[in-house]
DNA sequence: CTTGACTCTATACTATGGTACCGGGTCTAT
DNA sequence: ATAGACCCGGTACCATAGTATAGAGTCAAG
């Protein structure tokens, strides 16, 4: 696959996919005898990954260390063990972070519905408020 | 109030002062004789207001819509309600996906401990659907 | 064997949300 | 009236995550 064709699936842009392979989140592609990237089909699924995780709030180079986990013989289990388990403490992290966020919005929802019909906006209001440990 | 009497009651950066001024997110305020900015006490809750909504996932430029919209309230209530169920909806898509990818990672961490190799990365598997974006 | 679409590297530029620095002016207490 | 703290606008810079462009080379169909 060319890379023009890795982007259109992946719909991402062109220098997208050679900035990604920069970055090291892409397996360094062989190259055709004048030198064009030819990219086997597994990079179309883990753009989308990279695209996916980006939205859920890891930055690329969290993501890079995400796909660097992987079982492999002879390899130092106990280190990507390690590192897995870390991982999981910051998505563990994230989902409070997320959870907090989504109280927050809901309590502002909630206060909107109960307003009189002439009050003020409570949304706006609430928002001058420390959040509650967000 | 000085620039600097804000920054140190809101806590940001004087830079930041600015910055926000420049961006439309503060009224303007009146200047000495000598050009200094005099600001009124509204600033700093305002100021506490665009980091609180940044804290719940607003844009600066979202954060100068939802403050136009507080000017003329009423039906800005419904507008503002409107924002925060979407930006729920949203954050309700991401905790599904991380808790896909907690458990790829937690798949990970055993394979590790049966000192199996996987044969395909499962944390690729982990996050499949697209997040539609807000 | 040429033409046009595609790709190459390198560099520069964009947006977002700030931060830092510069040479100067202002404010205030002594 | 002068030191020192503060502020001014302007510009440059930071990180992150791309996007655009230039000038050259490659690939494949006709």
């Amino acid at each position: 696959m060319t890379i023009g064709e890795v982007a259109a699936r992946a719909k991402v842009n062109i220098q997208t996919v050679r900035y990604y392979e920069r970055r090291g989140l892409l397996v360094t592609p062989r190259r055709s005898a004048g030198g064009y990237r030819q990219f086997s089909d597994d990079v179309v699924p883990r753009i989308r990954f990279i695209k996916r995780a980006q939205e859920l709030g890891f930055t690329l180079e969290e993501i890079a260390e995400l796909l660097a986990l992987r079982v492999r013989h002879g390899e130092a289990c106990d280190d990507v063990r390690r590192r897995a388990l870390a991982k999981i403490t910051l998505v563990e992290q994230k989902s409070r972070e997320l959870e907090n966020l989504k109280r927050a919005l809901e309590g502002l929802v909630q206060a909107c519905e109960r307003r009189a019909p002439t009050a003020e906006c409570p949304i706006l209001e609430a928002l001058e408020e420390p959040l509650s440990d967000a």
